[in-house]
DNA sequence: TGAACACTTTAGAATCATTCCAATTCTAAT
DNA sequence: ATTAGAATTGGAATGATTCTAAAGTGTTCA
């Protein structure tokens, strides 16, 4: 379990924004979510899915992840990975790594810089969209 | 030069708007580019920056880059690089590769997967802010 | 030269995602 | 139970971007 802040609270709509995230793979947008999340709690507005997506986000549960412009995406998958994201279908994986990544060993920051997190996006075309196009 | 797409056409807005760019390395957006080109060609509108960026951007001169929630930023530099993110001031810098980087040697990509791009932004705190708080 | 055509530019409207706001409801601790 | 601080709501507001329809600018080639 993730150390999560002396103020924040599990109230019940986070708990089910943050079941459906854990749920899901494909990465949803809040509209996404907004739509899952009406099953579930028919009653819940989309101010607080970007409410509940906030506070999860900030209470480290949940990350924001920003490949192109337009909306937002989600992911509850906290182990280090990157996203690959397909221009033909527009489907977005996660890739974990083979081995150890340190950003700081490949590109030359100045001396004194803190990372404090990375985001990689590799765009391509996913496998199953290659095999359409042979 | 880059290839130009047969049917791309350097008009002088686009000229202004890449000029801009080019004498930028603050990774400016579209209304930063627009304030910046007033100087130099009062009439343009902010729907014609959006324009030629599109286009410069599909012809490969210039690259479009999505950090965060909110404004795309632009970018001339075609060099491989990734962009440094401070939390503190907002500033966006390059950063160059110490050495050549595949990531398909570091993250497990399904076989048949093709590359076209890949964008790594890391954030954190520069070397200047973080000076200023010790 | 000039008519036809394609591309560019413009201003403003429209759209889309997100955030803000004020009012209401809930929760936890006195 | 009372009260203060959060959480939630719907709707309004904002901000970035895209769309649209009309006007401008070339370019081509008869």
């Amino acid at each position: 379990m993730a150390l999560l802040g002396a103020d924040f609270r599990l109230t019940p709509h986070r708990r089910e924004v943050f079941e459906i995230l854990q749920g899901s793979t494909d990465h949803p947008t809040a509209t996404d979510i907004f739509t899952r999340v009406k099953d579930r709690a028919p009653g819940m507005s989309l101010a607080t899915v970007y409410n509940c997506l906030e506070h999860l986000s900030s209470a480290g549960l949940i990350k924001q992840v920003h490949l192109e412009r337009g909306q937002s995406r989600y992911c509850a998958n906290l182990h280090e990975h990157v996203h690959f994201h397909c221009e033909t279908c527009g489907k977005v994986t996660d890739a974990h790594p083979a081995a150890g990544f340190d950003p700081a060993k490949f590109w030359n920051l100045p001396a004194g810089t803190k990372i404090t997190r990375t985001e990689l996006a590799i765009h391509g075309v996913c496998s199953h969209c290659a095999a359409k196009h042979l």
